[in-house]
DNA sequence: CTATATCCGAGTATTTTGGTCGGATATTCA
DNA sequence: TGAATATCCGACCAAAATACTCGGATATAG
């Protein structure tokens, strides 16, 4: 029951990107120095901000890459579910549709996973990501 | 960000086992052929219950395994820590104290780690367990 | 004394994670 | 145009965690 690396890494990441993206597209290799992760793996981070539609990249010299959208229009949860894939820890059929799951029907269980996935779903949405992003810049200043 | 089946079979075992070990032992044997989980594997599952002092077993033959305490008096979240470990699924040092993680200074994504780790534990510990084996019971009834 | 249990530690196979590497493509700028 | 600096992409590898298996010891009822 561990976020792995992917998640955490990222989210350091990303917090990166968006305090120094203001003016300009960030490199990889910058975020990569200051957060001390290698550049390879970052690589492998961002694909999957990118892909989730969170980030825009800047091809060639002086390129890297910028925020999609407003960093008020992002919660945490979908920075993490980009990057981990869905924050259920407990895959169970039964949980969507009632007769997928064979032993649904006698698995009681179900309620429990449900309410777990429910309230760190519910969580990480209502942590704003701009939040985090004006939190960090407070805390470089001082 | 799964929990492993450690967790999912052994809350299922625990929950065979409070239904079926009313009035006596229950061996790891029956509840293996019915919830379809091998000897060997509860063996080590129930273990873990038993050092929580969930369970006590009974040894020699007619033996098994008997609930350590009213079912009323136990969360869910006893049973899975007892299975898992701790459920907090970032281990971050700056969240219990302010000085033992060198980037805690600059680390916003401390509050996040400590939202999550809460919101789980918080949700597991309010499921109490003798409200499953209750629904459980009325299942396998109708 | 035998059958049926729990107990216990070691070992192994599989899966997931964390991370590297090589090379292709795009773009700027001299 | 060509060199430098980026992203892009897939394959690959190593390490760690997970999900088991196995063999044998100990206990106890009948």
């Amino acid at each position: 029951m561990k976020l792995s690396k992917k998640g955490i890494y990222g989210l350091r990441a990303f917090v990166d990107l968006a305090v120094y993206s203001e003016n300009e597209p960030v490199s990889l290799s910058s975020i990569a120095s200051r957060q001390d992760i290698s550049v390879n793996y970052l690589e492998q981070l961002i694909a999957k901000l990118k892909k989730a539609d969170l980030v825009k990249s800047v091809r060639g010299v002086n390129g890297g890459y910028i925020l999609a959208k407003p960093i008020e229009e992002i919660s945490v949860g979908e920075i993490l579910r980009a990057l981990e894939g869905d924050l259920t820890p407990v895959d169970c059929p039964g949980i969507k549709s009632e007769s997928q799951c064979e032993s649904a029907k006698y698995c009681v269980s179900k309620t429990v996973w449900k309410k777990i996935n429910d309230s760190i779903n519910e969580t990480v949405n209502q942590i704003n990501f701009g939040e985090l992003v004006k939190e960090s810049k407070e805390m470089q200043k001082g």
